[in-house]
Order: structure tokens, then sequence, then C-alpha cells
DNA sequence: TGTACATCAGTGAACGCGCGTTCACTGATGTAC
DNA sequence: TGTACATCAGTGAACGCGCGTTCACTGATGTAC
């Protein structure tokens, strides 16, 4: 197997894409070291050359999940129908972590709940710019923004909850017009 | 120590109690039987005179949760209010259990999802009369409430991650407003 | 009302298990000559 | 280019711990006479 310094980065970068993706699925007390380490085809020991601890890892992971679910700058209009879509809802493991660990950080620990503060921050500056591109001001596109966020959010978690397809495609549609009802330039 | 038939309704009653509100302080995950049984004054092993199983008593603790914080009937207007009000962000443990345990119910098993479901169509619900008392035909009113449910849920979960307590303020304002506006008869 | 006895709520030791973490080790990598 | 050696990524046994669950038990409750 490998053991070149370059395998190593890579060994790094493996463990944090799949843990990224486990805490998506299952939460942040669900995450497993050993469960993660097999899952990567390596051994429980080795996770240690890797990160200082597995609060450490959780830290990162989440940083890991939320850049990279990140939406790309896009206008208000693309980016609230791909939030609040059918394949969004159904593949949390690559999707929104805000969406999926909102509660969970909010009880993490410090270094957790800053890493999860900081980024519902860059999201509202995202959804605000993207509204402010258009006829706002800035202190109505903050508060605008706000809302978009909390609803978006909102409505991606509860219709991963609810069982009947058409409550749950229901609660994405509704909001998402209503979302897009907001922003005059929608197309 | 008591030991009548009268005691041991008691000690369920107390049990699940302690257990709604340490599920929504800390979540589903983070309950432990020993550390339950401790918090109200018994040892670990009488549990399962109570409760068949740990999972057993998560559905029901869930239960209870959701029906002791679901909000009375009420006009539309205070019940937003109250909901995203500062004192409700801030004590978790008594609070609206769908913000706090939505994703966490979503990845659980399914007599735990069925709980929450349930609760989630019944808080819409509410808010769809509470809309449909002045004004809107039902099908509107239903839509309406979708969102306000997602706006709310969204909302209170988002102000307990923001560390910055304007921030935060900032979050439970914006929506509340925007709702309120939603309902031409608000006060 | 007082005694004898069955019931059963609650006790606490014990179980097997998976957890996070440590550490002596192996053997491929990659450098020095 | 070929050999000798240091490095260090990854291995896997071992640690102490808390978990959910079981079970033989204790002793207060409450019933029968």
């Amino acid at each position: 197997m490998g053991h070149s310094q370059a395998d190593k980065a890579g060994s790094r970068e493996r463990i944090l894409k799949q843990a990224a993706q486990q805490i998506r699925e299952a939460g942040l007390e669900s995450l497993s070291v050993n469960k993660l380490m097999r899952s990567v085809d390596l051994t429980h020991g080795g996770f240690y050359g890797h990160f200082a601890s597995r609060s450490d890892l959780l830290a990162e992971a989440l940083e890991s999940a939320l850049a990279d679910s990140q939406l790309k700058a896009r206008s208000f209009g693309p980016m609230v129908r791909s939030y609040l879509s059918r394949s969004h809802r159904d593949s949390p493991g690559t999707g929104c972590a805000i969406a999926s660990l909102a509660p969970d950080a909010a009880r993490a620990d410090e270094s957790v709940r800053e890493v999860m503060d900081r980024h519902v921050e860059g999201f509202v500056t995202i959804v605000a710019n993207a509204l402010a591109l258009h006829e706002m001001a800035d202190e109505g596109a903050d508060d605008e923004a706000l809302v978009a966020v909390s609803a978006m959010v909102g409505a991606l978690a509860l219709s991963r909850v609810l069982t009947d397809p058409k409550r749950s495609d229901a609660m994405l549609r509704a909001v998402r017009e209503h979302l897009l009802a907001l922003d005059p330039q929608a197309e």
C-alpha cells in the first residue's frame, strides 16, 4: 500500500471528504473514527497521523461540508430553484450542511459552532448580494436575505421529514414560489 | 423510597418529561439511559420496567416533547411573535421540538420519523387554520402555512447558531416582520 | 385492627460491545554516497 | 546506477470507559384472613 508523502495528503483528503459526507447523512454525533477509517480502507490507528482528535476532525469535516455545498454565486432565481429541488432534498450527503446540521452545530462545542456560524453568515451574504444586484437598498436586501435563508433551510429540512412525497414536494414548491415572488427580476 | 403503583406512573412520567427536555437540548443521539435515570434519582436497571428499549423511549419522548411544545391554537400574529421570540430561542429544552430535532428525526428510525412527520403536519394545519380564519381560500392558506412554518422553524434553528446576539436578534426580527406582513389582520 | 403473605417497583452487579486513543511495530519510500 | 540506511505512513493489539440490556435480589406495598 501507499506510504509516500504524496499518498498521505491524498489519504487525509479522502478521510475528510468521507467524514463531510457521513456527518451530513447521519449527524455529527454518529460519526465513528473506526467506521470512518474502515470506509476509506485504512485502519483506525492511522487516524491520529492526520487529525489530533475526533473533535478536531468534526470541525474540519463540517468546514469541508459547508465549503463544498456552498452554492456558486448565482442570481437569486436559479439559486432558489436548485436549493429547493427534489434532487437536493434526496441527496443530503452532498447537499447543504446548514440544513442537515444547524441544530447539531448549535449544541456542539465552540469550534464546531463557530464554523457553522461563519457559514450561515456567508450564505446570508451571498443571498443578499444576489438580491441587491437589482432594486434593493442594502438594508432591505439583508432583511430579505435573512427571510430567504430561513425559509430555504427550514423547507429543505422539513421536506426531509415529510413521509408523503406529495406533501414533501408541496413544501418545496410553496416556498420556492413564495421566494421567487420576492424577486421581481426572477425569470 | 416509593414502591407503590401510584408512584410507578409518576416515575414513568418523570422519566419521560426529563427525556423530552434532554433530547431537545442535546439531540436524540446524545440521550443516555444511565444518565437519564440518574437525573430522575433512579437506578438504570429500573428503566426497563417502564420502557421496552432506549429506542422506544426516544419515540415516546419525542411525542411528549412535540405535544408540550405545541402552541395553543391562537391567532396568527401572537403565534408568530411568541415563536420567533428571544425567550423561545433561549430555552430549547422547553421549546418547539421541530426546530431542535427535525434533522435528527429525518435520519432516525421509522417510528421516530413518523412521530415528527405527524407533528409537522399538525403544525402546518394549525397555522393554516389561523390564516384561514380571515380572508384566504383553503388552498392558499395551506401554501402560506407551508411558507410560514418553514420560515419559523428555519429562523429559530439558525438564530441558535448565530453567535453575535445582534445578528441572532436580526434573524428573528426580519422573519417575524415578514410573516406578520403576510397576514393583513395582524395587529 | 393485626398478622401472614404475595406482589412488584426499584436496586445494582454483571454481560458483551464499540468507542476514542495510544503505541510498539512493519515495511515501502526516498535520500546519501 | 546500485547499495545502505533513515524516515515515516499505515498497522493492529491493547487501554479504560460508558453504553444498552439482563437478572437475581430486596423490601415496601397492599391484600387476605
